[in-house]
DNA sequence: ACTTGCCCTGCCCCAAGGGCAGGGTTGAAC
DNA sequence: GTTCAACCCTGCCCTTGGGGCAGGGCAAGT
């Protein structure tokens, strides 16, 4: 009859553990000798490391005590349970590697296809680094949280930049202008334009929607920049929202 | 400027789990509205998300809060060691869940090749299902604790079963034996004699070392029956232990 | 007789939130 | 005009699976 301790060292465990299993009721007390010592046999020694291969695939400690009692057949199906618990646990934690790879690359997330070139031609078209990875996060935001709209709001944008104008207007003169700049107004005006162009008379994506999320990314935007914000509304103003 | 509610569902977290981070100092606290209400801007949204996946990939939020301070190489760094511990963990996991399965089968743990057929050898042979299962147990036991010396004490143990004569002593007489059928005298000596035959003059495995482990296992099965408690003694004796 | 190494119980502590109480806000509906 | 649901706030206690310490009792070698 050994002690806690080489129990504690047979099965790997702490004798803390031990204890703990016992004030839970997962392994029953063992008798006791002369000086109040628990003496351990080599059945418990088997029970514990059935408790100990439920406790590690992650089974809370009263599930384990609940199974004590378990018929059979209630038995066999909790371990299939647990099972696929597991499996479904690993496949997160596979997942979970694969977005902190991402993170460790400098991507919040990955992003679609078409999104990558596009950010490439910002930092070509002389766009600063610090701004392609604002748009980059932004970007990951509205996929993130509008998936389903998140794909026509980016060809709208990335289509307002593609035009190399606007393009030199935005990079020239938005930036670091100050807000009362007449050039604005002109720049103001040939955004409306084209948005115009690009969606006719109906109605214009970004703006009606109740959704905060491209709100927030405006709102971003123009906190860099008195400019920017001046710019924002009266582009709004033109397009008449 | 989105509300906390707003910020938890995009990100996909609970609003106890953003006010939490807050408390931690993971997340600065953002500016509140009017009403005493916290508003938040796109970059919290950016951040939230990143300290999600460190947490997510087990990182303790004190940690989290650590590299928010860290130079680049130190992310860099850290990131490669939480992608280590997560391949551990991973392959931990997938470990776990092999030795789930083996419980499943009912074995407590895979045993070397050469034991299964044994205990084949031992169903077959008539003795009864739960004392086969008991003695895998056991053996499971003895090979987790003593990997150096149970493949000798194995073989040993199977060599003398081998023997037709003595198994069917083992067999016939001894589970359900009075303690004191002259019978087990002679079992006793039989058992002797084979195993001085086997080990010649020199030392007995089972009785030289200090472990408990075979005391422990001798004491389970001698539990099981008066006869054999008695068996045992004799052996012991005869063999001048 | 001392020392070292076990063992005992009872207590408080940790992380990462969950949940509830008690109270203020907002917006829409009646 | 008020009432209702759905939010938000702070503060507090609860949980899981143990870790660690205090204060004390055995065991065994030297």
């Amino acid at each position: 009859m050994i002690t806690i301790g080489q129990l504690a060292r047979y099965v790997g465990v702490s004798i803390k553990t031990i204890r703990v299993y016992h004030d839970k009721g997962l392994l029953p007390e063992p008798d006791r000798d002369a000086s109040g010592y628990r003496r351990y046999g080599a059945n418990d020694a088997i029970a514990l490391i059935k408790i100990r291969t439920l406790a590690e695939a992650g089974v809370p400690l009263a599930r384990i005590r609940d199974l004590r009692s378990a018929t059979d057949e209630e038995y066999q199906q909790a371990l299939r349970e647990i099972d696929q618990d597991l499996t479904a646990r690993i496949r997160g934690l596979r997942a979970t590697q694969g977005r902190l790879r991402q993170l460790a690359a400098g991507h919040l997330a990955p992003l679609p296809a078409e999104v990558g070139p596009y950010l490439e031609d910002l930092a070509r078209w002389g766009f600063t680094p610090r701004w392609v990875d604002l748009q980059r996060d932004l970007w990951v935001l509205v996929f993130a949280t509008h998936p389903d709209r998140a794909t026509a709001l980016f060809r709208d944008q990335s289509g307002m930049l593609a035009d190399p104008a606007l393009r030199q207007l935005f990079l020239d003169h938005a930036h670091d202008l100050d807000a009362d700049d007449p050039r604005i107004d002109t720049l103001a005006r040939r955004i409306t334009e084209a948005t115009r162009q690009r969606y006719g008379a109906g109605e214009l994506p970004q703006l009606d929607a109740e959704s905060e999320i491209p709100a927030l990314i405006q709102g971003t935007v123009n906190a860099s920049s008195p400019a920017w914000r001046r710019l924002d509304a009266l582009i709004r103003a033109g397009l008449g929202a």
